[in-house]
DNA sequence: CTGAAAGCGCTTACAG
DNA sequence: CTGAAAGCGCTTACAG
C-alpha cells in the first residue's frame, strides 16, 4: 500500500495524505479522520525510505561495541571469538539502556559488535550510507581512535563510552564515563583503612579507558599515603576471569604476598577466588579482594565480594540521551561527564591485625 | 558526496558508477579501477534510502525481546521495569548471537525491547514502513500472539524464540526453541536416580513456552516413575530470583518438606539458595537443588548448581540464519527446530540415604 | 562499453 | 483547503 494507493480510495491526492500524517495545519476535521481510519484499516506507513529520500529526519543510532583485539600477546582466554563480549557484564545493561532510551526519544537502534578493523570500516560506512544519524561507541582502544576522530571531522555524532577524551583533540564528541580513578581512590583507600600496605593490583586491559584509569587510581593513592609501591605489585591482566586466576597465582608465587589484591574487574576476582582456594587459602583471613563493578554476582560469590559500583545504565542512557539531543539541535558538541563510583563493602576485605593487636 | 558528483569528477556518467558499484559486467578494468580510487579517496558510499527505493534490498532485520507483563498479578520483582529484562542470563548471549550471525550474513540489525502493547504496534509499524525485512521475536506470550500472526499472515518474514509452533495454525514462521521438555526429563530423572521421590518443583512465569514445557517434563517424568504428584509440589514462580526465595520458603512452611526441588531456572536458584541458607540449612546435605539454563554463574554457587544446559548462542544462530536464507530465497516456510539441553551435574544434588543404607 | 531517462514513494513549496 | 509537480539519490532497462 503506497499513498498513492490510499490516495485514490478516499478520493483524494498524496499531497493531503501526507498532510494530515506529518500533521499540518489548515485541513479540516472530517478529512483528517477520514484519513487515519484508512490508515488504520489498511495498515499503511509510509515508506521509510521514500520518506528519508524526501528529507525527512531518519531518526535512527547504532550501539557499536568494540571487541577488537589489535595486540598478538597471548591471551589467556577462551579461544573462540563468540565467548567473549557477551560475557562481559556491561553489555545487557548498556545495551538495554541505550535501546530503551532511544525508543522513549522515539529513535530506533541498530546494533553491532566489531572484532576487527574490517568490521570498523563497515560501520563507517553506515554513517556514509546515511542509515544512521549518531552512533555510541563502546570501549575503543586508541588504534581505533583514528577512524572515529575522522568521523566526527566529518561532522558525524558521537558519543564514547570508556574513552578517554584526550585522545582527541578536537572535542565535537561525547564522552560518557565512570568515574573510574575516583572508584579506584575509593577501594584503595578502604584498604588503607583496613591496615593494608602491601596490595597488590591486577588491572584490565590497559588498551581501554577504564583499566588505565583504575590502575591510575591505585598508584596515585599509595603514593598519596606514602607507600611504596614495587613493580612487583603491578599484575597485566585483560578483565578475564582467567587472568583474574593467574594474577593471585603470580602474587602467591614467591614468600611475601600481599595481604590485598585490588581486582579491576569483578569478573578477574571470580578467577582470583578460584585461585585463592586452589592454593588452600581463605578469603577474607588470609587475603582481602577487593572488585570493580558490581557485576550482578558479585554478591552470589562465597564470600559476598566487596566491590565498586557503577551504573552502566545511567552511563547508556546519559550517552544516549545527550546524542540524540545533539542530533535532533543539529549541533555537535563536546561533551564530557562522569557517572559516580560507589564503594560496596560486602565480606571480602578484613582489618590486618597489627602486631599490637596480635599480641 | 552523491555519485552524481563523483561521476562529473570522473567525466562519467551516474549509470557507470553504479554499475562499477554493483560489480556489472563489461566494464574495462581501467573504469573500474579509477572508479573505486575515487570511492575510497572521497569516502562515497551509495545513500542507502536512495537504494532501497530504486529496488535494492534492506538487508535489515530486528530482534524485538518482549517483556511484556500482561498480568495482574503481584510480582515478587524489582519494581522498575528497567532492571528486569537485561537480568536475564538469556539477554547477553542471544542479542551478541544474532548481531554476529547477522552481519556475518551481511545483515544489519535493529534491536528493540517491547514493555507494552503500544511498543508492540510500533515493531508492527517498522515492518510497514519497510524498514525491516524480517525480525526475531524472542520470548513472546500468548497475549501478543494475534499480532505476530497477522505479520505472519501479511507475508512478513518471522522467526520465533520461546515461543510453542502450535500456537499458530499456519506454520508459515520459524520457531527455535530449547529442548525443554527433554531438559526437564533428564533433570527430573537424575533426581530419581539419586533416590529422590519427594520432589517439587518451583515453575518460571507460565506464560512462556520454556516455563509450560519444563513443568511438563516435571510432571510427565514423576508419572512414568509411578509417583504420585501432590497440587503441593508445585510452586508457581516467575523466572526471576525474588521467586525462587518465596519457593523455597513455601516448600518449607510445613513438617513434610520434599528432599529435592527442581528450579525452573537458575536465575531463581540463586533466590532458592539464599532462602535455604537462611532456614539454616545445607545444599546438598538437607535439600537437593537443581536448576536449568547453565547460566555462567551457576558455577560460582555454593555449592556449584547442578543444572541443565541449553546453548543460547545456538539457538540465535540457527533462527538468524533460517531467518536470513528466508528472506533471501524471499520464500515464507514453516521451520520448527529443537536444540538439545543436556545436564550438567555438579554439587548441588546428592543421593538420598535409604533405610537400608542409615541402618 | 556507456549515457539519457524513467521510476522507486515520499514531502513540500507553489499555485489556485 | 488541496492538487500538480519537482526533487530526493539511486538502479536499470533501453538505446546507441
Amino acid at each position: 500500500m503506497r499513498s498513492e494507493d490510499l490516495a485514490k480510495l478516499l478520493g483524494l491526492s498524496r499531497s493531503t495524505i501526507s498532510r494530515v500524517i506529518n500533521n499540518y495545519p489548515d485541513i479540516p476535521q472530517s478529512t483528517r479522520e477520514k484519513v487515519w481510519k484508512a490508515i488504520e484499516e489498511y495498515n499503511y506507513a509510509p515508506n521509510a525510505s521514500a520518506q528519508k529520500l524526501a528529507g525527512v529526519k531518519n531518526k535512527m543510532i547504532a550501539i557499536i561495541l568494540l571487541d577488537v583485539k589489535d595486540n598478538e600477546e597471548p591471551h589467556h582466554v577462551k579461544s573462540t571469538d563468540d565467548t567473549l563480549i557477551h560475557d562481559n557484564p556491561f553489555f545487557s545493561p548498556i545495551v538495554s539502556a541505550v535501546s530503551d532510551q532511544a525508543n522513549k526519544m522515539d529513535y530506533y537502534v541498530l546494533i553491532s559488535i566489531a572484532y576487527s578493523k574490517e568490521d570498523l570500516k563497515k560501520v563507517q560506512s553506515i554513517f556514509y550510507q546515511k542509515i544512521i544519524d549518531g552512533a555510541i561507541f563502546v570501549g575503543t582502544q586508541e588504534s581505533e581512535n583514528e577512524l572515529i576522530f575522522n568521523l566526527i571531522e566529518q561532522k558525524h555524532f558521537i558519543a564514547m563510552i570508556d574513552t578517554s577524551e584526550v585522545y582527541n583533540k578536537n572535542h565535537n564528541a561525547i564522552y560518557i564515563n565512570a568515574d573510574n580513578f575516583e572508584g579506584s581512590v575509593k577501594a584503595v583507600s578502604y584498604l588503607l583503612e583496613l591496615g593494608h600496605t602491601s596490595i597488590g593490583i591486577i588491572t584490565g586491559n590497559l588498551n581501554k579507558l577504564s583499566a588505565k584509569e583504575r590502575l591510575a587510581g591505585f598508584k596515585t593513592t599509595l603514593m598519596q599515603h606514602g607507600i611504596e609501591m614495587t613493580k612487583d605489585a603491578i599484575y597485566h591482566g585483560d578483565f578475564t576471569e582467567s587472568s583474574g586466576y593467574e594474577g593471585v597465582k603470580y602474587f602467591f608465587r614467591g614468600p611475601n604476598p600481599p595481604t590485598a589484591i585490588f581486582v579491576s574487574n569483578d569478573t578477574m576476582a571470580v578467577g582470583a577466588y578460584k585461585a585463592v582456594s586452589e592454593l588452600g587459602l581463605r578469603i577474607p583471613k588470609d587475603i582481602s579482594i577487593i572488585g570493580f563493578d558490581n557485576s550482578f554476582f558479585s554478591s552470589y560469590l562465597n564470600p559476598p565480594l566487596t566491590t565498586v559500583e557503577i551504573s552502566f545504565s545511567d552511563i547508556a542512557k546519559k550517552a544516549t540521551t545527550l546524542l540524540i539531543e545533539s542530533i535532533e539541535k543539529e549541533q555537535q558538541r563536546g561533551i564530557v561527564e562522569k557517572v559516580n563510583a560507589t564503594l560496596i563493602k560486602r565480606e571480602s576485605c578484613q582489618a590486618i591485625k597489627s602486631d599490637d593487636e596480635t599480641k
